[in-house]
DNA sequence: CTGTAGGTACGATACGTGTCATACCTAATG
DNA sequence: CATTAGGTATGACACGTATCGTACCTACAG
C-alpha cells in the first residue's frame, strides 16, 4: 500500500462531508459511476475516461476523489492506475454505489 | 402545494448533484438528519434547531435544501415549517437518509 | 404603539472550487 | 536524441459558497 498520509487510511471510516463534496461535481460522478460498473477490479488511468478537460483538471478531480477514500491509486512511472475502494464504500457507505449507478445522465452532444 | 418554480415539483426525480452538494454542507446534513429521525409528520422552524449562525445564513441554508428537493416549507407568516421530503428521497435515492442517520458526528465543544 | 420572534432580500466579504496554461517529471518508442 | 503519452505542481482566474449585517416583512403580546 503506497498511500500517502493525505488519502485515507485503509480501515478507516470515509469522511461523509468529503465524499459527497467529492461527488457533488458531474465529472467525478461519472467516473465513479464507470468504475462501480466496470469488472470488480478494474484498475483505468485519468486519461482513459476521454473527459473533455485539460490534464491539470483531471489530476485535480482524481485527487479530490482519491482523498476522499473513494479511489486508490497505483503508480506506474509514467501513469497511475485508479481503481475504484468498493469494499470501503459498500462498508461505511451502503447502497451509495447503487443511487451513483442508478443516475440518468443526459447523453452529451456530439 | 404553495411552492415556487424554483423548488422541486412533486414527482420529478432529484437531481443527484444538487441533493449531493446540499448534503455536503455539515449544519445541512444536520437539519435533514434531525428531520429524519423525527416522527414522519415532523414539521419545524428554520430558528428551531439552534444552530450558531445568523438568520440569514440559516434562510440560505433552508433555502438550498428547499431547492434540492429534500424539504418542503409551509408559509405560516411569520414563520415557515420545514418538512423533510421522505417519500420522494427513498423513491429517488434509495438508502440516502439511512446513510446520513448513521454519520457519527463529533459532539460540539460546549 | 413598542418589543419580540421568525423570517426574507440584498449587498458585501472571505474563502473554496473548477478550470486552464506552464513547466516539469516518468516511461516508452523510433 | 526527439517525440509521444500520461501524469504532477504551481499560479492565475472566474465563479460559487458560507457567512454576516442591514432593512424590511409578518404575526403576536402587552
Amino acid at each position: 500500500m503506497t498511500m500517502s498520509d493525505t488519502d485515507n487510511a485503509s480501515g478507516t471510516p470515509l469522511e461523509l462531508g468529503s465524499v459527497l463534496s467529492a461527488l457533488a461535481d458531474p465529472l467525478r460522478r461519472q467516473v465513479i459511476r464507470e468504475l462501480a460498473q466496470a469488472p470488480v477490479a478494474t484498475e483505468r488511468t485519468c486519461a482513459s475516461f476521454g473527459f473533455p478537460v485539460s490534464k491539470a483538471t483531471l489530476t485535480h478531480h482524481f485527487r479530490v476523489l482519491r482523498e476522499a477514500g473513494l479511489i486508490s491509486q497505483v503508480d506506474r512511472g509514467n501513469s497511475r492506475a485508479a481503481r475504484l475502494r468498493r469494499e470501503e464504500i459498500e462498508c461505511s457507505l451502503p447502497g451509495l454505489l447503487a443511487i451513483l449507478v442508478s443516475e440518468k445522465v443526459e447523453p452529451v452532444d456530439p
